[in-house]
DNA sequence: CGCTACATTGATGATTGTCAACAAGTGTGG
DNA sequence: CCACACTTGTTGACAATCATCAATGTAGCG
């Protein structure tokens, strides 16, 4: 179906390719930039086991990512949404590690990987943004990791929501009220908790007052409260990222003064 | 001390970068192979906050990285050893994230990373090098996160058993018999778990026969019964990965027949 | 409307953390 | 050489957190 859409997008490489150069500072990623493809919900983007031959970037949409291990036992890794790579688990052997499925109707960019590697080749930039996706999901994991061998039931719960939070307060949406896209039980395998726990927690903070819940429908009302409850500070911001899309959705490269070969 | 011999071995990149091409297909890396630092048991080789400049790559010795949250909390993330990778969670930022302490009086490579990049834009090796240690940590983390959020205390620890076991084969040594460098505090950090559990499942493991612990000595007497605890197949393989120093300790490079770039 | 997936809540117990005491090993200084 | 402090490791008793099992409620969807 919509692996269909992809293919037929994938078809028309050449006739993207030779839109030349852009003039301006601010240049919309051409041509990877130009080959998008839409997956529907609970459709998977990719599969662990499957040949990595392109990175994506969220372009609208919901994702859950899935780590299997060797026995068998699966664990959501991480709700990808609009502005992240897809993909880079797969750089290292070839083959992608992880599931991808879309809660929503999506739509993603298609990097085709050789692609991406030229562009790092030939440009500073280039370079440095795949390096630095890579490099992200490293500190992320890290944290995940500190998360899930350190932190309580109620923490990780309050962390979850206040990170969530964050992530749709820079998508330029609400804070403070947003809907889940997943299930308690992808809530529960993501923090590490059964998903009766997480449930069990959601109501608790709503007894406290600290939040609002509705199913899925989530509004923080306490934000100190759950700073409190989840033991970091309010002000543990990670360092600033610069965002790969526009405000309108579009893939943006910043191109290099600096770097003469630039010139894709 | 030792800083003072990396300095003095800094000093001189130009007197290495004039050897030209190597004829065979494995040849040494340089000049950045020629760059060493010595660091002594306790020792930290860099810590989190410091500014990155620099990958490393442990020629000899054991390590520990810690990764420690906005709030105060330290976890060990690895123990890094004979042939591995340090310093790739200072590329995001600039900042490394982590602190590395050494076990042993160890030695490592330094690869100042402004040459690391070079490399790897003029060489297709040099940049799947570098690609595939940022991915491979990816990797790394996430089977370490389904370890925390899914496995039992028991799981933990034989599948650290086994993992460390499987370590020492590659660098040559015994894979049934060795001594472990770390405190039990810092196994049930990297585990998430207490310390006492730690004990208790080794002294477990012990009279059921399994192994033979005398502080940190162990002996690996029945992998089979060891694979069942960890719950995982015996014969669950991560993917070869190419060895980054040759048999003497020498660190290594294959040229790429089909890049015409090659040319440090 | 009824099926199905998802969510909530309660009761119970197992796993593991916490606290505490003690043993063994190591290094230091008198 | 011994006494001493200090770190590390072991083991036990107990408590707390969270998983498990089970029942019920609710919302979406053909």
């Amino acid at each position: 179906m919509s692996g269909g859409a992809a293919k037929a997008q994938r078809a028309k490489p050449a006739a993207a390719a030779d839109r030349a150069v852009a003039p301006s500072r601010v240049t919309p990623l051409k041509p990877a930039g130009r080959l998008r493809r839409r997956v529907r919900r609970g459709e998977t983007l990719f599969g662990a086991g499957e040949p990595f031959a392109t990175l994506f970037v969220v372009r609208v949409g919901c994702f859950k990512s899935l780590a299997s291990s060797a026995n068998g036992q699966v664990q959501v890794t991480g709700f990808p949404m609009a502005g992240d790579v897809l993909g880079l688990d797969g750089i290292d052997t070839g083959i992608h590690q992880c599931d991808v499925v879309s809660y929503d109707n999506a739509e993603v960019f298609v990097l085709p990987f050789a692609e991406c590697e030229q562009w790092a080749r030939e440009t500073a930039h280039g370079q440095r943004m795949l390096r630095r996706a890579l490099a992200r999901e490293i500190t992320r994991s890290h944290d995940h990791m500190l998360l899930l061998s350190a932190a309580r039931a109620e923490q990780r719960v309050a962390i979850f929501l206040l990170d969530m939070s964050e992530r749709y307060r820079r998508l330029g949406e609400s804070r403070s009220s947003f809907a889940l896209r997943m299930t308690r039980q992808d809530i529960g395998s993501y923090l590490g908790l059964q998903l009766e726990t997480v449930s069990r927690l959601l109501s608790h903070f709503q007894r406290e007052g600290f939040i609002q819940v509705q199913g899925r429908e989530i509004a923080l009302l306490d934000f100190q409260a759950l700073w409190r409850m989840s033991g970091r500070a309010p002000d543990s911001h990670r360092p600033r990222v610069e965002p790969i899309l526009d405000p309108q959705g579009n893939l943006t490269v910043v191109a290099d003064a600096d770097d003469g070969t630039a010139r894709m």
